[in-house]
RNA sequence: GCGGGAGUCGCCCAGCAUGGUCAACGGCGUAAGACUGAGGCUCUUAUCCCUUAGGGGUUCGUGGGUUCAAAUCCCAUCUCCCGCACCA
């Protein structure tokens, strides 16, 4: 058919709008009036609402945006809604990538300096003020604040803290106490990955390569060498032990001999190094070569049995002690070696030694027959492996490990664990070997792993180590609790809490060096930062009040920090205590310390919490812990909202791939609007969103399209309209459909569907704006009339919260001198909902396209048009079906058409034409079960009406200003049917003819 | 191993909660046309196959099942991705 009528707005000049001036104009106005500011309105709701603050030490980036936009959206859209909200921001100095960032400048790392002069582009002089920590955090801070500002983010800043406020500190103190006293502080002891260097726990991003340190538990067996001697072997497998035929010693490395605790072992200079990080008391006497002890023979303490010691090359010196067990039936390595040594006369002439061992079967899976004398022997042979020193071993290894792990059950007659699963048996024969003090446990790094600082990387046993306790069991019931509660967005991660809360356990919450608080009992320790930033929530209310500054001028409305002490937060967040009583202790005046109170009463518990989907695991759960722990169910947050991660074009953001947009490069180059837009339409909340510049300009030319429609209609919002104007069946239409879209859009906002959200009011609004453009275009009358303004405003209303520099400017061209921020978000009005209109609508598009299908497929030119309308017994028919379907679920073709034979109001058309009620019986199957409610709804339907009305878009459509149309109905004896087509009509379906 | 998630029309990606308006949104690409001196941008139309009357056929990782009806629900199976701690 034919192009769409020309779009009646005048084509403006390519001109873009002056985004840096109107982002300016409004977050100047929006200051000025202090409109994101909020204290208590007692008769105003509250929405309190948080975001997990940043931590300094880089600019904000594309990716950081997205939590904080989300939760900007939300802020607005419930300011909107007539809540008093609260929307405070802090900012996150405790830990220690600051400091040894700190240090790195201090030592002058090249790559770091090149990352803040060539990425962040920060002046030379302001890096060399990063020796201390201090400053890096502070430049960061106010650079983070900057972006936020700019993104438009409606926050109160009069609540700003760092986590090293005096203050903030203070009340970190109190929580501490608060949890020690509730017992949920245990210490203990903990194995880390540690730089024997630096001194300090070593984690992912402390290592060359970003390598995780992966520790593995060995259980070390001391075997007992000529009386005096403990030869201690490490495995993983110490259910094994009872097939022990032997051990290994590498003939050419050298074994030291070391008094470890008060015991003579003999091992490698390595191990002996290990043990002594992993608090064994170590001192080494002598070295002996790993030659002079093959031959010799050793006695296994667990069974009471002597075994040969016997050399092989591929025994590990980094690996364990450098001296294993051999288990010839269940170990590769060790049956290879076996057949290798016994091939090696010259070896065996060497050390004068006769080598008959019998591999001694211990365990049974499926996997292997249950003749086979060895699982090794046969995985062996299957992998034709050629000598110990074959690559494939290692396959083999992991292959016959694996599977006996997961499927092998030890022998009937083994003592202690026969009959029982590896699995088991592994745990008791463990245990029973500690406790016979004839072994214990080793930890080890499972893969090499250096330190920034190119030291090799150790397993350190922390002693004395300060835990959290989240495995406490009544703990984890609060925690449960608390969650059943809560309203989780997306419902779909509730299952991921659940997990969390299960299987988290103790966690360390302090460190030696960083920044932060000191542990209130323990000097020496400083409280981790995912441990003192999970109910800080709660010090929003108060920080307005307390000065952390020395200077000891008292405001009136202001503490001073030193006064802070525990009584204070027992009374102002937990209400324990008499107020007179606090004020006198912690000489802060009762009316303030009332205030105080009053305002966390107010504003507490937290309506929402927003955080990324990769704080799940730690700082969420952590968050929910805390609260159930520390408040009273009425203070416990009430949502949690999590949304995933950003890539950019793809890929993820990282330093190496260079594609870190700082954020606030983004808005200077496409405007804070097109950037937050951006980030939230094109993924759904959980899912990584693909950020890209080609989107970010698409959407900005969406954005000065809006603009460019509203601003050529804008006489529309000042002049007052004849509402003869819009009294046209479209009008009647378009008024419903923005109930629809305020309704649809209004939902998915409240679950967050926030990518649904924008397609309705970017897209799918504009579908509707078209279609009602092209009806009035066709039938020659103004658009410029109530409806549209309706359109535009409701348009600009649900858009303000996602664009709201935008929407403050567009609101303005509309007439209004207030703020959109701050006005009433749009209600459905259910008078103006008519599932009349939307039938009407729906009858025109699908005769339309019927035509063009009809068009299509015989290549006519219309010249003329003849529509028949189903005749007043099938509308009968039809309705009766609809009930029949609908209401009493009747689908049975035969069933139906045998009641449809007695009943005299449609008994003669049902006969003469059965094939008719099979294809209405399609029609109403094939529609939603909300059009069938819809058409149930309506009583009378003509379907004439419409039709007569669409003539003029039938005409403008084939783009025949001759065409002649013509509508009937079936029952209608005067009408023009050459070809009998008006028999085939169908309610809803019109039958049409074209010549 | 434990836990979570994904496989859709050339490519990217929506739909799946609440089965029916789904040959399946949108974008990219491709083709034709409008605009232009030419291009770019922009706009229109087309884009699984067949079809001279609004029709039919085959599709949503694979194989089954439930249903009048399945991309959507159930079962099985294959493949891929992410998290697992002392670190923000």
């Amino acid at each position: 058919m034919k192009k769409m009528a020309e779009n009646t707005v005048e084509k403006t000049s390519n001109l873009e709008l002056n985004w840096a001036r109107i982002e300016k104009k409004w977050r100047k106005k929006w200051t000025e009036n202090r409109i994101f500011e909020s204290d208590i309105e007692p008769h105003k709701k509250k929405y309190f609402l948080t975001v997990a603050y940043p931590y300094p030490n880089s600019p904000q980036h594309v990716g950081h945006g997205r939590t904080y936009t989300l939760a900007d959206v939300h802020a607005r859209y419930k300011r909107m809604q007539n809540y008093n909200v609260l929307f405070p921001m802090g900012f996150h100095y405790t830990g220690t990538p600051i400091v040894s960032m700190s240090q790195r400048i201090k030592s002058n790392d090249i790559e770091l300096i090149e990352t803040f002069q060539q990425i962040y582009k920060i002046p030379s002089k302001i890096i060399s003020s990063f020796k201390e920590p201090k400053k890096i955090a502070r430049f960061f801070h106010e650079e983070i604040k900057q972006g936020m500002n700019e993104m438009g983010y409606s926050i109160d800043w009069r609540r700003e803290f760092t986590t090293i406020d005096k203050g903030y500190s203070k009340f970190i103190s109190w929580q501490f106490r608060n949890l020690r006293m509730k017992g949920l502080i245990v210490q203990g002891s903990h194995p880390v990955g540690w730089c024997p260097r630096d001194q300090n726990p070593v984690s992912q991003h402390d290592t060359v390569g970003d390598i995780e340190p992966e520790l593995i538990e060995y259980v070390l067996i001391k075997f007992k060498f000529e009386e005096q001697y403990i030869i201690p072997t490490a495995t993983l497998r110490p259910e094994t032990i009872f097939g022990v035929t032997n051990l290994w010693i590498n003939p050419d490395i050298k074994y030291v001999i070391a008094l470890v605790n008060n015991e003579k072992w003999i091992t490698t200079r390595d191990a002996a190094k290990k043990l002594e990080f992993l608090n064994f008391s170590v001192s080494i006497i002598s070295e002996i070569n790993g030659s002079e002890l093959i031959g010799k023979s050793v006695l296994d303490q667990f069974r009471k049995e002597c075994v040969p010691i016997f050399p092989a090359s591929f025994v590990d010196p980094n690996n364990g002690t450098g001296i294993v067990m051999s288990v010839p039936a269940h170990s590769p390595y060790d049956y290879q070696a076996l057949d290798d040594l016994s091939k090696n006369p010259d070896t065996l002439r060497k050390y004068d030694m006769i080598v008959d061992i019998v591999p001694k079967k211990i365990i049974h899976t499926d996997l292997f027959s249950s003749n086979d004398t060895s699982p090794a022997e046969s995985i062996v042979t299957r992998y034709s492996i050629r000598d110990q020193n074959d690559p494939k071993l290692e396959e083999a290894t992991n292959k016959l490990y694996s599977e006996e792990f997961h499927n092998g059950v030890l022998l009937p007659d083994i003592d202690l664990v026969g009959n029982q699963s590896v699995l088991k048996a592994r745990e008791t024969i463990r245990d029973k070997i500690i406790k016979q003090e004839i072994g214990t446990t080793m930890y080890e790094l499972k893969n090499a792993v250096k330190c920034r600082c190119g030291a090799s990387c150790v397993v350190k046993l922390l002693t004395n180590q300060w835990f959290i306790n989240y495995g406490d069991e009544n703990w984890k019931k609060l925690a449960y609790e608390l969650i059943e509660n809560m309203e989780i967005l997306p419902e779909e991660i509730r299952q991921e809490f659940t997990n969390v809360i299960d299987w988290l356990k103790e966690r360390a919450c302090a460190r030696k060096i960083g920044l932060g608080t000191k542990l209130p009992w323990d000097n020496e320790w400083i409280i981790e930062s995912l441990a003192d930033s999970v109910i800080y929530m709660a010090y929003y209310p108060l920080s307005k009040y307390i000065n952390n500054n020395i200077d000891p001028q008292k405001s009136e409305n202001k503490i001073l920090a030193d006064d802070l002490n525990d009584s204070f937060f027992d009374y102002v967040l937990l209400g324990k205590n008499d107020a007179e009583a606090v004020a006198k202790d912690s000489k802060i005046s009762l009316r303030l310390l009332e205030k105080i109170r009053n305002e966390f009463l107010y504003f507490y518990p937290v309506d929402s919490r927003h955080s990324g989907r990769d704080l799940v695991p730690n700082h969420l759960a952590f968050f929910i812990f805390n609260h159930a722990a520390i408040f009273g169910k009425d203070k416990w947050p009430k949502q949690i909202v999590v949304n995933g991660s950003v890539l950019m074009q793809g890929k993820k953001m990282s330093k190496s791939l260079g594609n870190i947009i700082p954020l606030r490069r983004a808005i200077g180059e496409y405007g804070a609007d097109s950037i937050r837009l951006a980030m939230l339409a094109s993924a759904e909340i959980l899912q990584d969103s693909d950020f890209s510049f080609d989107q970010v300009k698409a959407i900005r030319s969406k954005l000065f399209e809006i603009y460019r429609t509203i601003s050529s209609h804008k006489n529309i919002f000042t002049t007052i309209q004849n509402s003869l104007d819009h009294n046209e069946l479209e009008d009647a239409w378009i008024s419903s459909r923005i109930q629809h879209l305020i309704l649809e859009t209004t939902t998915a906002i409240e679950k967050f569907r926030i990518r649904e959200a924008l397609h309705n009011i970017l897209y799918l609004m504009d579908n509707d704006l078209q279609w009602y453009q092209k009806r009035k275009l066709a039938k020659n009358k103004p658009i410029h009339n109530n409806s549209l303004k309706d359109f535009f405003e409701v348009r600009i209303k649900l858009l303000s919260p996602f664009a709201p520099f935008f929407c403050e400017e567009i609101w303005g061209i509309m007439g209004n001198h207030s703020f959109i921020s701050l006005s009433q978000w749009p209600e459905v009005n259910n008078s103006k909902i008519s599932l009349k209109s939307e039938d009407n609508e729906r009858l025109i598009q699908d005769t339309i396209l019927d035509i063009q299908k009809i068009t299509k497929v015989t290549k006519i030119i219309p010249k003329k048009i003849m529509i028949y309308t189903a005749s007043e017994v099938k509308s009968k028919l039809y309705k009766k079906l609809l009930d029949k379907i609908h209401i009493q679920s009747a689908t049975n073709f035969g069933v139906i058409m045998k009641e449809f034979v007695n009943d005299n109001d449609v008994k003669d058309l049902v006969k003469r034409n059965p094939d008719l009620v099979k294809k209405m019986i399609d029609d109403i199957l094939s529609e939603s079960l909300e059009v069938r409610e819809r058409r149930m709804n309506i009583d009378s339907f003509n379907e004439l009406i419409p039709l007569q009305d669409s003539i003029s878009l039938l005409i403008s459509e084939t783009g025949n200003d001759q065409l002649k149309v013509g509508i009937y109905s079936e029952d209608n004896n005067d009408k023009y049917d050459p070809k009998q087509k008006s028999k085939f009509a169908r309610p809803y379906k019109p039958a049409i003819y074209i010549e």
